[in-house]
DNA sequence: TTGACGTATTCCCTTATGGGTATATGATTG
DNA sequence: CAATCATATACCCATAAGGGAATACGTCAA
């Protein structure tokens, strides 16, 4: 098997920094794809298929106006990555780091004096 | 180009759903890759790769024991993404109420500096 | 209609994935 | 030393990525 596919999920579709700069821009209002081509600095088409992985794995929606499409943000997709990132918060608080390396000591004590099976 | 190679970041590294797993073996406390093995249900070979990605964006941390390898988790590379992702939160708890305002002012902003038109 | 504009799709190309399988390296035991 | 356990690396393969460039499609203006 490859990589899965990039619209597989919101954890894959965001891996890639233009789509996250993307939805960065998008969470400030709605816009249409010439705006995004401008504000990326990249080419029509690679802003249309990065718009392409978004819309489905459902984090943007289009609305049609003239020959324009308004591109806008939908972040609910992004609620599970933030909650399975929730509960690592505690790992990289000050308070835990503190009780990591205390406990990092031991095991190198207990290392040290317990070559005894 | 190809795709950004799974070891350029965390968020690259966490795309993948086995990788996941085992840090979340991992938040539960040190483990020798068989566990894992075991745990996961996949060849060793598979394991040892998954592990080694994980340990160039420094997610894990080893230690040598006797002739077993112990991994451990290092979170902090993933604060970057939950602090990232954390900026759309409001938007799924809906309270939009709060966010549009400011929204609302960005886009003024933007207005005056922006060629857009 | 024609033509220009805004956007999407297609094709080419290089690169790397992740699984499978075989094998190499390292440490421990006898 | 050899044999064995624990883990890492090397290969092969099918798949798809993301950028570049060309082009197709849909809408609006004249």
């Amino acid at each position: 098997m490859a990589r899965a596919a990039t619209t597989t999920d919101a954890f894959n579709a965001v891996a890639e920094p233009r789509r996250r700069q993307i939805l960065d821009l998008l969470a400030q209002g709605e816009r249409p794809v010439n705006d995004l081509v401008g504000l990326l600095g990249l080419a029509q088409p690679q802003v249309s298929k990065h718009l392409r992985v978004l819309r489905e794995v459902d984090l943007v929606r289009v609305r049609d106006e003239g020959r324009q499409r308004m591109y806008r943000l939908n972040a609910e997709p992004l609620k599970p990555l933030h909650d399975w990132l929730s509960r690592y918060e505690a790992s990289w608080n000050k308070r835990f780091d503190l009780m990591d390396e205390v406990l990092e000591e031991l095991k190198e004590t207990e290392k040290d004096d317990d070559n005894d099976h």
